[in-house]
RNA sequence: GCCGGGGUGUUGGAACUAGGGAGACAAUAUGGACUUAAAAUCCAUUGGGCGUAAGCCCGUGCGGGUUCGAAUCCCGCCCCCGGCACCA
């Protein structure tokens, strides 16, 4: 490499490259006295297209992090691993036959190749892969906690079901109702799912949000995605016209039923005209029977089910409803008769799947009592409920002894009340669900669940020795837990990963691995077939980097509390409400458990932006503009595919790819190159070869003699803090800045100049500096690092500037400039200012009012 | 509808934390040097307008305000991006 010889990147990269991992440069040690610092990014998801250059964005920034760390004293973690499970490669085995075990392995390693081609300096012996068995079992192990302390259970849940695939469908691959894959219409079945009790944690999740660092759109994202929100249930009699109030088979009397509503709004309940169930709601299954317009109602509750999720909430504007016949409730806070609706505009899951309808002050309401010609009554004054409804806070009206309270207060008070009579209890709801954790799909990590009859039966019939079971079986009575010791439960081979015409998993095909002894009680019992979803490997993940190979525990608990919690966890913007939320979780119960020794897993979360195609579109297959860090490495070189993506623009914004833009980075590199090897005698390969810089050195501008130490101390600060505040563009711009002036003032040049440059690029240009920083050390050996060397200090005082530009303004606009020293004083200022021709004619025959000075930067004439 | 972020040259963007020189750093374009030529490299110009020039005026989505001074702060509005969405 000198200069006039073409720059061989690969010969370089590849050089150095195999040096480091000689050296074991990156491997993190447990214990170090030497402060920690953990930086994690979200592990890739495996496919078969290779890496994507958006990787190569955040692993690129974050890996100048580490490395900078690294030169600062830091241990540093920075680890990698496959997240391999999941939809995608399942998809793509069905379509060639491959096996998933095959295609995973075809692509750990051709991601391993291209990762390690881009210099990143991961701890490989820290590597990971969900999809190996000693990895998921301890995926299935925290499952297995999770059951036995009851936060796993069963339910009927609703699911996507494709008729045509015959398969089960996450909500992210049904597009506008339809398939994604075949395009047909997805239809709603009712399916037994594992679900993990999320919403146990829901107020921990939202509080502890206070003591993290996670950038602003984030945490608001998780504030609302868990949705908590304060109120009251009030409960309303049930009561009804027709003398049958026995109904056959069932002892209780209709009087005694009770529909609970949530409500934020107590303060509005003498507004109530009407309450409107969910068509799913228990009180119109139960009491159907006494319903006059039975067959109407039937005739809705049937239309309103084929319409798919999508229509009910996106399509469906307008809102429906049917009114109950014959029955009535009894409004608690006034004994007011109230008619109740069906409608399928109410939530089935929230809240109770009951609302109360207060047309004067809600929009909806509004707009079904007046569709219905519901009575819209006032109770809360302010507005004008003749055009719309007046959903604000205001005073009390119409609402007995509440009357002339304040909205917040009657809130309050009427909750009391309410609490005082039985008539309801305060609450908090969330919008949180709890966690769908089956998938009917063969690729992924079994369920280390198996079912008993005959347990099932003793549970059912023997309450006297309910010690012996744990929270987990009482809850699903006859599931047991597959025995630790036989952990990892692994997935068995098959030929046809196929989803099955009833919507089971492939795995119930095979019945020698279905068909087992329960362990509990030794007779006849049978697996449960469903398997994880991809977000179950990925939700702890990071723990196992810690202690990667250990078969007793997930992790070490002393190494545990060595690394922890993440220093700084970045990752795209999609995966910071459902995936930051569920590894959360875990980490909390983890917590619980005394497995982890923090309650957070992430101090610190930041995102970046998506990497886009040229034409603005997201890099696509099917748009065929996906660009491969491959075509960029292989004519660039890894360091300028590296600096071009921080360089492009804000790390936490999306951006085109501009290849226009790589050249300048390729240009800036060069500069570097030249000037480095031009400027250093004992080089002696290229001394020769030094003029073929042609620089306009020479006419170094005056003034500016000794300022290249000044700028040298400012550079190093500006880098530093860009780097910690992830401001990687303005990092590199400045880095520019610098190279450029060095050029300017080449006859001028210290070999500190130089060395500073090649040290505070180095995290961003490992392999170049690396290079440079040997050929201005000729003498050093292949081992001394330039990752070794420490990470330049800068002094403030020398960073000041000892001159400076003046600023004269008048009322505020710049008139002049004109050089001074730094410390300059107001009064000696004012005479410089004045002394200055084009002040004087502005001022001339003017009276200065005021003046304003800015030590440093200013000075401003206020005149008539 | 709600929440979050944003709107600056031809383009990506800088300056916004704390009000003080708008356009750093790149890219693009044009002209020039070198070359038989091209590429590469180097030099100059590159927000708009007026002016021979010195220089002046305008300009950070729009309209107002605060201030000696506003891209930055406040109020109202428009538009774009991301997320959530019949959550009572």
């Amino acid at each position: 490499m000198a200069v006039g010889d073409k720059y061989n990147h690969q010969k370089i990269e590849q050089k150095w490259q195999k040096i480091w991992e000689e050296l074991g440069l990156y491997k993190a040690q447990d214990f170090s006295k030497r402060p920690k610092s953990y930086i994690l990014i979200e592990f890739p998801y495996l496919s078969g297209d290779g890496l994507h250059v958006g990787h190569g964005r955040s692993y690129s920034a974050l890996d100048a992090i580490a490395r900078k760390r690294r030169m600062q004293g830091y241990n540093v973690l920075y680890p990698i691993g496959w997240d391999a499970f999941g939809l995608p490669t399942e998809n793509y085995a069905i379509k060639t036959g491959i096996h998933p075990i095959e295609i995973t392995k075809k692509n750990v390693a051709l991601f391993r190749r291209q990762l390690k081609s881009l210099g990143l300096s991961f701890d490989w012996s820290r590597e990971i892969n969900t999809s190996d068995p000693i990895y998921y079992k301890w995926t299935q192990w925290i499952f297995l906690k999770m059951f036995e302390c009851g936060l796993a259970y069963l339910a009927e849940i609703p699911i996507n079901w494709c008729p045509e695939c015959k398969i089960g469908l996450a909500n992210e691959e049904v597009i506008g109702g339809n398939c994604e894959r075949c395009g047909k219409e997805v239809e709603r079945r009712q399916q037994k799912q594992w679900m993990l009790k999320i919403t146990a944690y829901a107020d921990r999740l939202l509080k502890d949000l206070d003591g993290i660092d996670y950038l602003e759109k984030i945490k608001a994202q998780q504030v609302h995605w868990i949705g908590r929100s304060e109120g009251v249930t009030v409960k309303f009699k049930v009561k009804s016209f027709s003398p049958r109030l026995i109904r056959p088979g069932r002892k209780k009397s209709k009087v005694d039923e009770v529909v609970e509503v949530f409500t934020t709004r107590a303060d509005t309940l003498f507004g109530v005209t009407a309450l409107v169930l969910a068509p799913e709601h228990r009180l119109i299954t139960d009491c159907l029977s006494l319903v006059e317009n039975r067959k109407e109602v039937e005739e809705y509750i049937k239309q309103s089910k084929k319409k798919s999720e999508f229509e009910r909430t996106e399509l469906e504007k307008e809102k429906t409803g049917v009114l109950l016949k014959g029955m009535y409730v009894i409004n608690p806070v006034n004994n007011e008769k109230v008619p109740i609706w069906i409608g399928d505009y109410v939530v089935a899951t929230y809240g109770g799947g009951a609302v109360m309808v207060v047309p004067a002050h809600d929009k909806r309401d509004y707009a079904f009592a007046k569709k219905y010609g519901l009575e819209i009554r006032e109770v809360v004054k302010g507005g004008d409920i003749s055009k719309e409804a007046f959903v604000d806070y205001g005073i009390l009206i119409n609402s007995g002894k509440f009357s002339g309270l304040e909205s917040k207060e009657a809130i309050k008070k009427i909750g009391k009340w309410l609490e005082r009579h039985k008539k309801g209890e305060q609450e908090v709801q969330y919008k949180l669900r709890d966690w769908v954790f089956s998938r009917q799909h063969y690729w992924g990590e079994p369920i280390p669940l198996v079912f008993c009859e005959n347990c099932a039966v003793k549970i059912k019939n023997q309450k006297s020795k309910i010690k012996n079971f744990s929270q987990g079986e009482l809850l699903n009575p006859g599931w047991k837990a597959v025995p630790e010791e036989d952990l990892p439960l692994e997935l068995p081979y098959v030929k046809s990963y196929k989803p099955t015409e009833t919507g089971e998993s492939p795995l119930a095909h095979i019945s020698e691995w279905v068909n087992t002894t329960c362990p509990k009680c030794g007779s006849k019992a049978k697996r449960e077939t469903d398997t994880m979803p991809n977000w179950a490997g990925s939700n702890w993940y990071f723990l196992r980097y810690i202690d990667p190979k250990n078969d007793k525990v997930l992790a070490d608990y002393k190494k545990l509390k060595y690394w922890l919690p993440v220093d700084l966890y970045n990752g795209g913007m999609e995966h910071t409400t459902l995936h930051l939320l569920y590894s959360r979780f875990w980490h909390k119960f983890l917590y619980d458990i005394g497995v982890v020794p923090t309650s957070e897993p992430y101090k610190r979360r930041r995102s970046h932006g998506m990497v886009l195609a040229e034409d603005g579109r997201k890099m696509s297959k099917s748009f065929g503009n996906v660009i491969n860090t491959d075509d960029i490495v292989n004519t660039f070189g890894a360091d300028v595919f590296r600096v071009y993506e921080m360089f492009m623009g804000p790390f936490d914004q999306a951006i085109a790819w501009n290849p226009k833009t790589i050249l300048g980075v390729d240009r800036f590199l060069a500069k570097v190159r030249n000037i480095t090897l031009g400027v250093i005698p004992s080089s002696s390969t290229l001394s020769s070869r030094a003029s073929g810089v042609p620089m306009k050195s020479e006419q170094a501008s005056e003034g500016r003699d000794d300022n290249l130490e000044q700028l040298m101390h400012q550079t190093i600060k500006k880098v530093s803090e860009d780097l910690d505040n992830m401001k990687f563009n303005t990092a590199v711009a400045a880095l520019m800045e610098y190279t450029n002036e060095l050029i300017t003032q080449y006859g001028k040049l210290k070999t500190e100049y130089i060395e500073t440059l090649l040290l505070l690029l180095a995290p961003f240009v490992p392999h170049i500096t690396e290079e440079l920083w040997h050929r201005i050390h000729p003498k050093l050996s292949e081992k001394r690092s330039i990752f070794k060397e420490q990470w330049p200090g800068y002094n403030l005082r020398l960073a000041k500037s000892k001159e400076i530009e003046l600023v004269i303004q008048i009322n505020g606009k710049v008139r002049d400039k004109t050089r001074t020293n730094a410390d300059i004083l107001e009064k000696q200022a004012e005479k410089l200012a004045l002394k200055q021709k084009k002040i004087q004619t502005y001022i001339k025959g003017k009276k200065i009012k005021k003046i304003i000075f800015i030590k440093g930067k200013l000075i401003n004439l206020v005149i008539d």
